[in-house]
DNA sequence: CTGGCTTTACCGAACGAACGGTATAATTAA
DNA sequence: TTAATTATACCGTTCGTTCGGTAAAGCCAG
């Protein structure tokens, strides 16, 4: 057999560039035949479902990443403030410093009827359980340090919003910054 | 000549749900006639500059809703707590409880070169300095206030992007909730 | 080795459908 | 009649998708 000329480790990080940046709608397979690299008949070589597959498997591909980058570390041993920190520069990175967007935002557009849901709201869910496991080692109670948890999804979401509206990376970092004081403040 | 079968603020309403719901990519416009209930030409003769112009329309729709019900009462008389809450009526009544998404995140998706981003950043701009005058007049400094108007609108966004992914109401109503502290917190 | 066979990765060309957009005629209150 | 408004039909383009086929690497009997 010929050899690849991208690696589907290439392929599935060139799709999330794409998909994350304009949606599914808005990112046409000759836009993605660009950016892969690939032409459209290779594509469904690699995909036979066509676009919806791809999307899925861009999914699976950032939901592996995070269970290897974010949620283990999170999991893992050392303090809460260290595991946090650990995440955060994840975050930062992933992002870009807020330069991108979240998959799961520009994904989730369009009716509830979107096949897209079910595993963007399961990655959402295991994201804010590791989240609120560290804010529960920190003294929360089960109930807060879920109310914590969901606190610092809402800050990363919403500042990835805001900062792309008002153009200003500075949003980002702000918010990256008062994750800590959000999920494990000083008193408790 | 004939009746309108919809007047212009209907038009601009349905177009708001349609395109806060599909982003500008996803939402055609056949689906656009089918909801707004006029046909394509119809439409061309009440926006001949097609869909980017139904979109720039329906974005200084938003802008002159939010002008008259957000800001306005926002700058207004009262003591700080009873404009932002009621602000926060309007913010509820908007997005229907978290159902429906902000016009800003769907329209803001895409490259730099969206011709949308700069009515949004204007737009955004706008809230933050009216929510930072309310700050201010809580007895924060200027840098202070600006600083809790941005966690509020990093709130509102965020709560509305992860309500829609976990497809979790709840998330807006609490978030909602925790606005007051967040911009009108007891100390200073 | 070696030749043929299979498998795999990829591409050019084309498909029908739907896209955004535009003419032009029909309709209708003033 | 007239002018605003809607309806029908259609335009060229792009959409997502499919098909037939090429070429390179692995496999294995001779």
């Amino acid at each position: 057999m010929p050899p690849s000329k991208v690696s589907r480790e290439d392929v599935l990080n060139r799709l999330l560039a794409v998909f994350r940046r304009h949606g599914f709608e808005g990112a046409s397979l000759a836009m993605i035949a660009d950016e892969v690299g690939l032409q459209k008949a290779s594509l469904y070589h690699l995909f036979p479902g066509g676009k919806d597959e791809m999307a899925k498997a861009v999914l699976e591909h950032v939901h592996a990443f995070m269970e290897e980058k974010v949620l283990v570390p999170l999991r893992g041993e050392g303090d809460p403030a260290t595991r946090l920190h650990a995440m955060i520069e994840q975050v930062r990175a992933f992002y870009a410093d807020g330069r991108l967007s979240c998959l799961f935002d520009t994904l989730s557009v369009g009716g509830g009827d979107n096949p897209f849901r079910k595993p963007i709201g399961d990655a959402m869910n295991a994201w804010m359980d590791a989240l609120a496991l560290v804010a529960r080692e920190h003294g929360a109670t089960a109930a807060v340090a879920r109310q914590r948890a969901e606190r610092v999804l809402v800050t990363i979401q919403g500042v990835l919003v805001v900062a792309r509206c008002l153009d200003d990376l500075k949003v980002f970092s702000r918010g990256m910054h008062e994750l800590p004081a959000i999920l494990l403040p000083a008193d408790v």
